[in-house]
DNA sequence: GCAGATCTAGAGTATGTACTCTAGGATCAA
DNA sequence: TTGATCCTAGAGTACATACTCTAGATCTGC
């Protein structure tokens, strides 16, 4: 693996792992075994490797938040949105960590990622749409679907941030991964008072099976894998 | 006024202006021409100042979120703990902004901050469980309570971090407090749907008085890309 | 007026952090 | 082989930051 990748990867974990603020060009050098030299010779400063790696971030959910404007959606759609816009945040997730710093220091990155969101925003609201076509969520007008986009971006870019300061450990990763995906519940829970009769017991049951339990949060829980097939 | 004060007024004001991040205790001194030793005597660290933000923060939220469990609430109940409440977002902002970082610093934040949370997220059941008893809003589960007040929470802590992040020009303090109001109708959009029909008419009324105008922010972005037209 | 407590100044320190500079090794094309 | 380009090591720098220490000013109660 390439010396700039490889510096790609372990900037991602450690800043993953003890947030961005936390970790030094320094300590990513050392971390790799090279010298603090080497890594100005693949990058010009830590914002460019924090920018490099939002690049990383938006290709990945560019690649599979691409709504198919010429079929119906299906529940199964919706899901595996649900589900790979998790794993994305999961996977990046020092960023939306210490993002409006990031924001501050980087221009480019400034305007990069607000275009990054309105662009999100406007995949959210084309899903909302396209379940309405489907008859699975009841008709309402553009307006309300603009106010709910906003409404699913930020329970989806904030769920993370929550489950940290609310766990009682400071959210060591072993438990904040596994309770991640109960995001989805908060999200179907936006979206329940307007499913059709149709579709309310399918998706109500496929929300059950990602229910929170925050009463366990102070303890270790056992969370089971959540059933699709419903 | 007293020097501790003025340093935690001085604090306030600076975290909030350049993020707690960009502002020193030398800063602080500084900014109200003291001595850093001066600074020092009156708090242990930077860590003690922000601790002592967080519990100024805390008695203001605690001062007006008293939910009245004697008598009906009414919609003018609901819209004061709202207005209120991003009130005081406003004044404490820059503690939601960095709260990750804050809270791996200083335990003993960490631990009273999670006890806040809870608190306010049963705060928050209690209004939504007031509004039902009202017949404001239409009966629904206490699971379906707790969905909601979680939701409600993550919006209204992270709505001014969007805007921020959203806003063309990174979040000016002139734009940004003026559109913080707007998102009473981000929340107010969480409920509507279990609104009830005596009261759908007014409260929407209400709630299109803080409509967000995102066509504006969005083309903040675009004025600032080349014009291709010759 | 005086003793003790409270408050303040300001120089100073230990540590950390982003980043630079130079010199030289590896690779590769001609 | 040679020369050029790419890559790397590692010492080193300039600056910032949180915090300390000492000596003295100011206030308070008696």
């Amino acid at each position: 693996m390439k010396t700039r990748d490889r510096i790609l990867k372990a900037s991602l974990q450690l800043f993953n792992e003890q947030g961005e603020r936390n970790v030094t060009t320094n300590h990513i050098a050392a971390h790799l075994g090279i010298s603090p030299g080497n890594l100005y010779y693949h990058f010009r400063n830590k914002a460019d490797i924090i920018y490099s790696l939002f690049l990383q971030y938006r290709g990945l959910v560019d690649r599979y938040l691409k709504v198919p404007r010429n079929r119906t959606l299906t529940v199964e759609d919706k899901m595996f949105y649900l589900e790979s816009v998790f794993d994305g945040l999961w996977h990046y997730r020092f960023f939306h960590r210490d993002l409006e710093y990031l924001l501050t220091m980087d221009e480019r990155l400034r305007h990069d990622y607000r275009e990054f969101t309105f662009h999100c925003l406007g995949e959210i609201r084309a899903v909302l749409k396209g379940l309405q076509e489907a008859g699975i969520l009841r008709p309402h007008s553009e307006q309300e679907h603009e106010a709910m986009a906003l409404n699913v971006w930020l329970v989806v870019t904030n769920w993370m941030a929550f489950l940290k300061t609310a766990s009682a450990d400071g959210g060591s990763d072993g438990n904040t991964q596994r309770e991640l995906k109960q995001g989805i519940y908060q999200v179907l829970t936006l979206e329940m008072p307007y499913l059709t009769e149709a579709y309310y017991e399918r998706v109500t049951a496929i929300r059950e099976q990602y229910r929170p339990d925050l009463s366990v949060m102070e303890g270790g829980s056992r969370a089971e894998e959540p059933d699709l097939s419903v």
